[in-house]
DNA sequence: CGCCCATTTGAGTTTAATCAAAAAACGTGG
DNA sequence: CCACGTTTTTTGATTAAACTCAAATGGGCG
């Protein structure tokens, strides 16, 4: 069931079967969750680490007021609650865009594959930083791009991200989220992320239909959002923890 | 010399002695640098780890049209390139504002204290997952927060990182940053940072001069940012861990 | 079919950016 | 300690990007 999580880790290193087969050894108790549900609320303290397996979900953070800013997504082979072994309290709320099936690990079990399989104890390790790198470049994003940049850009990162996970079909990729759900990731109004989709569209960059992005022009829309890879650290860089050198 | 590092890590934890010692083993190695000098650059790969002593620096990153974000600010206490044990290049620079002692700290000898240290493993965890809650918390800024909320924020947040590590007097703290870096830290011009620092200080909530902030009305200044220090994890979350109970 | 949610479009407003220049503060060497 | 060059801050006038409000259109699903 685990399988887009190892495809992701396997990214950063080769897992050996003993790997694998302990991963799926996790992914035992699986629960389906609807859509628009929170699988974690702000202050929750839960004492199993959540696995989504299937469908997207969000972190967001709420201002008191009700402004409502996305900070994360979390798509399938993601962790929902990184750690909370740690922490007390979570700063921030998962909740769901899609329905979505998660798998609850408790906690001490994970500790225990995280012991006896140092491999993917590194390769968590690499997750973490990641996700890290990614939300360092949200923050040059909300900082620095137009709306438009901010648009093609984190379209990138979404189909570079599902293409990680075996998620893409050629140029296309899934893309559930409406305009506004778009709007809280970037900072923007629904409104004018509409007109942005809009000269997108016109400009021949992409197709959006019933929830399913085409990339007509990746190259293109790469330049537009100024977009490099290199953040999200795909080529191998544990090689030399590799499963069978 | 690491006791800007050892209390910050109390916050989390009490340590032994023998931690103490550990850690004060750690920063033999010293070296100084000026203002505006990259420490690190980006798609480095450096083999020792770098602590700072004293002094500021940030990290940031550059557009290739010379767009400049500043993503994070790194104070007395931080490490410069947590982790790059893992990853195997930078995805950013770091880059000082004052002139700045870092300590450096040869990556094995940092591994051997982890290993034979495991409060000083577990607060470094706390440590790095508090700055990935920084991390989302400056999304939620630059996506929602209005240019005046998003200096009060900056403030606030600045002055409880810097009460935590024991460098504030009172209601004051250092405050190094020019109007520029603050411009680049928020996503805003230097100039309109310049007229929401006129208006806060018209409105009697802050004094900012020769590079030092007081904060004469810490709830009100806390209460335009909507700012809430939950994030900061700042209520000694491992106390299970302290040494002598 | 009809309802609800999501998208699209238009008109007017606001926030923050840009451009430009003056004033103040800082640092350094004579 | 003062003069001078540089950096930083401050102020003003104008422009542009994105927001707000409002209403119409379109799609998906029971």
């Amino acid at each position: 069931m685990p399988d887009h999580l190892i495809r992701k880790l396997e990214h950063f290193t080769r897992l050996s079967a003993a790997d694998r087969l302990a991963l799926h050894g996790l992914a035992r108790s699986v629960r389906a969750v609807g859509r628009h549900q929170d699988l974690l609320r702000d202050g929750d303290s839960p004492r199993h680490v959540s696995l989504v397996l299937e469908g997207w979900a969000c972190r967001y953070k709420q201002l008191e007021d009700g402004r409502r800013q996305i900070v994360a997504h979390v798509l399938p082979g993601d962790f929902c609650d990184g750690y909370l072994l740690v922490l007390r309290a979570l700063d921030h709320a998962v909740g769901t865009l899609t329905p979505v099936r998660v798998a609850e690990i408790p906690s001490n079990a994970l500790m225990e594959v995280l012991d006896q399989h140092p491999r993917i104890m590194q390769a968590l390790w690499w997750e973490t930083l990641v996700a890290a790198a990614i939300q360092r470049e949200w923050t040059v994003s909300l900082g620095q791009r137009t709306a438009l940049e901010r648009v093609a850009h984190l379209f990138c990162e979404l189909f570079w991200r599902l293409r990680m996970i075996g998620l893409t079909e050629g140029d296309t990729c899934p893309l559930p989220l409406t305009q506004v759900e778009i709007a809280d990731t970037l900072g923007l109004t629904n409104v004018h992320v509409n007109r942005m989709l809009h000269q997108m569209r016109g400009a021949g960059l992409i197709v959006l239909k019933s929830k399913r992005l085409t990339i007509l022009d990746l190259p293109a829309l790469q330049d537009i959002a100024l977009f490099n890879a290199g953040y999200l650290h795909l080529e191998r860089e544990g090689s030399h923890l590799d499963a069978e050198g």
